[in-house]
DNA sequence: GTATTATTGTGAAATAAATCACAATACATG
DNA sequence: CATGTATTGTGATTTATTTCACAATAATAC
């Protein structure tokens, strides 16, 4: 079982170069342009398929079309994935605005509040009271949710979700999160982020420096 | 020079746990205690110090706020960090009035956009025309920019603001941007996670059927 | 002031990840 | 059909990261 969470990041990399070579008219392709296409090197993207058990044509590179299927499966993305969110704030209804995830065969099912002014069942997508968040779980088979609340509402929400058989969170409240460890958690903190570049950009101005 | 991303996030979240811890009254602490808040060992955390430097007291641990000052220091957290974003649509907008930044020292100084309709000098963070974008990253003496345009456009942006002297960017658009080996870029790929985390979702689910 | 104890600081060891290098082999060419 | 060539697949090697383990030492107790 791989478990290399930089891995998994480049088997998506390389599905979804591979669909742009696809719809560029390519039907095979060698670890050296898919390398290049992802910043990799060949040798890295060799090892990465074989470790999944993903196998070529020696000299004839790979079929793309059978790649894509594999790494498909690999991510599970055979079926359209249902994933839920708990806030409708700016961030819940940026989300729900977001038309790049439809494309990846994710679909936002729901969206659960506290504040009856957000609740809207009509809507494509609706918001509904999180005490129905359970139920909607269960119901849905929803096995992935994404926590947009303030910190402070943060740890509530995870654990409410753990409860109702979520196991796996995109967390954008930047604090840690304490889940059962069949929970998988996935930190998006743009405070951070940018507090590294600024680490980068600064070590690398001094070397350049001296 | 450190340069593992991991370990400077693990700075910045010591860091972090430390004001909390501090503002609790805490004054001292000692690795152990940070280890359990970060959810890493205690070994890493003294290790991670005497990588930079940074010396406790035997048998006393660790002064928070002398700790806190060495850490910002590291971080460039010792002065307000400007940042420009380019794109003012819902992205950039709910990045525009995100008030988390700004207790973390960061400020959005203006945001840039090609169409006029969204140009808005007034504005608390003025919105301007993307031509402008040179002279003000030069006049502000600002170093890191946010991408917050469609894919399409990613490419481009990423060339002016390479060119305007930016020198780290925080990338949202889902597509590898190309810069000189002097800039450092930071990629947010929601697509990304979601399918990282539907692939260890499955995973540990098969794991456990078994 | 001496003994005891808790904690740091850090080389050494272990583990994990990436790269190398080359045998295996499929296709192309004559 | 033999020879040459390009590319894969992967064991071996290297490099990076984490953990271990324990000497050094500062606070505390007696």
């Amino acid at each position: 079982m791989i478990t290399n969470k930089n891995c998994i990041i480049r088997l998506s990399r390389y599905k979804n170069s591979l669909y742009r070579l696809q719809s560029l008219g390519f039907v095979k392709v060698f670890s050296e342009n898919l390398a290049d296409a992802v910043g990799v090197t060949a040798a890295q993207v060799r090892k990465d398929f074989s470790l999944f058990g993903i196998s070529g044509n020696r000299r004839g590179g790979y079929e793309i079309g059978s790649l894509l299927e594999k790494l498909n499966t690999i991510l599970g993305k055979d079926q359209v994935q249902k994933v839920v969110v708990v806030g409708a704030g700016h961030l819940g209804g940026a989300l729900m605005r977001y038309n790049g995830f439809e494309k990846e065969g994710i679909k936002i099912a729901a969206c659960f509040d506290i504040d009856p002014a957000t609740y809207d069942r009509a809507s494509r997508i609706p918001v509904l009271p999180i005490e129905e968040l359970r139920a909607f779980v269960k119901d849905n088979a929803i096995r992935i949710g994404i926590i947009a609340v303030p910190d402070v509402a943060a740890a509530q929400v995870a654990e409410q979700m753990s409860n109702a058989g979520i196991r796996g969170i995109l967390n954008f409240a930047p604090i840690r999160l304490k889940v059962p460890e069949d929970v998988t958690i996935n930190n998006v903190n743009l405070e951070l982020e940018l507090e590294n570049l600024i680490y980068f950009v600064n070590i690398l101005n001094k070397t350049k420096a001296k």
